[in-house]
DNA sequence: GCGGTGATTTGACAGTCATCAAATCAGGAA
DNA sequence: TTCCTGATTTGATGACTGTCAAATCACCGC
């Protein structure tokens, strides 16, 4: 969630991308259609809607013998609001909401408010049953399931709930609530641990 | 203004200051206060504040012996409304509004007409009276006065409207619309030509 | 099947920029 | 004045990425 909004912002951050925004506000258009305006290589223009579609920004559509590509409006208004109410961000994470605002546990809701302080981990818990407690929350609040993350995503998105983000990857992997393969992390399939 | 989005966006597209924006929300800080919770040097720090600062996202005040930095939340209530706005930009743009919405003389109102088509200026009048509207026109959407202008900012604002970037640069500084010294431009203080 | 057109991928290059360590600055206290 | 603390600047380095040209792909009509 945080980390898509990122990816959405660098998408914006780019004057091509910008002008490319601008053209599809007015209409749909094919690649070709679009390098000409912008005076780019058509090679170039795909890159940039590649990275467009992957902020959700746009979507193509196969219109032969042409590509057609569209904006998504409703995300650049999602991304407006987003940014609107990243100044109550802080304050929502204070009172620290389930993953989908139902109540949680009382054990896990005390751990989770001795340990967050304005949203930001103070410090790893350093009992292993109330550290998979935080490990958990942070997971769910992270990752989704069914995608891939470099390490550098994962860095990014556990950075912003404590420094030490080595020890919060390490823990995640030894408790199983995160898988690495090949440098590459995801949320295990289905993690019953299993004795024996 | 166009110039500023992008400015902004690009001081909000980066992991580090997204974090910042994000520590600011809840309450405003020191540079070294936000280094520890971000885990980075200090120098790295402020390097963020500056960027941020430059995009009117924070402002700084003597808190002896601190300083503190605090996060403007009209600025990114501004950005989010600009781009809920963004895909309405163009159709605006088609409309070919006056400086501020005062009605534009006719011969000027005409030859906007016909050389501006989706907001984009088909091709450069050969006419030097006719170029000249299309000009100062493009001058004043562009670049505000008192403020200078690198190569590569003029080219980007100018690119919005068309692809020849450097020819309309280059008429641009003929016709004493714009000034260039050291490589750097700027709207002439006074600009009345006098002839000898 | 064969060309042709438009889209996409690939490889290389250049410019930008996040980051750090270390040097420097600024202002209060001793 | 001379320290001390915190902020800022500087220079270097490594990673990222926007860009192009050229190669490749995908699909259509012949």
């Amino acid at each position: 969630m945080d980390h898509d909004l990122l990816v959405t912002l660098k998408a914006l951050s780019d004057a091509s991308r910008l002008r490319i925004v601008g053209l599809l506000a007015a209409r749909p258009a094919a690649v070709e259609e679009l390098a000409e305006n912008l005076a780019l290589a058509p090679g170039t223009v795909v890159h940039h809607l590649k990275r467009l579609s992957a902020a959700g920004l746009v979507e193509s559509r196969p219109r032969r013998p042409y590509v057609e590509y569209a904006l998504k409006v409703d995300r650049l208004h999602q991304v407006g609001r987003m940014l609107d109410q990243m100044e109550r961000g802080s304050e929502q994470e204070a009172h620290l909401p389930g993953p989908s605002g139902e109540p949680l546990p009382a054990f896990e809701a005390k751990v989770l408010r001795s340990f967050f302080e304005g949203g930001r981990l103070v410090s790893i818990p350093a009992h292993e049953k109330k550290r998979l407690v935080v490990l958990e929350y942070l997971r769910d609040r992270c990752f989704s399931e069914d995608q891939v993350y470099a390490e550098k995503q994962v860095n990014e998105c556990l950075a912003l709930y404590h420094a030490d983000v080595a020890s919060l990857r390490r823990y995640m992997v030894d408790a199983g609530l995160m898988t690495r393969n090949a440098g590459k992390y995801r949320r295990p399939t289905l993690s019953v641990p299993m004795p024996g």
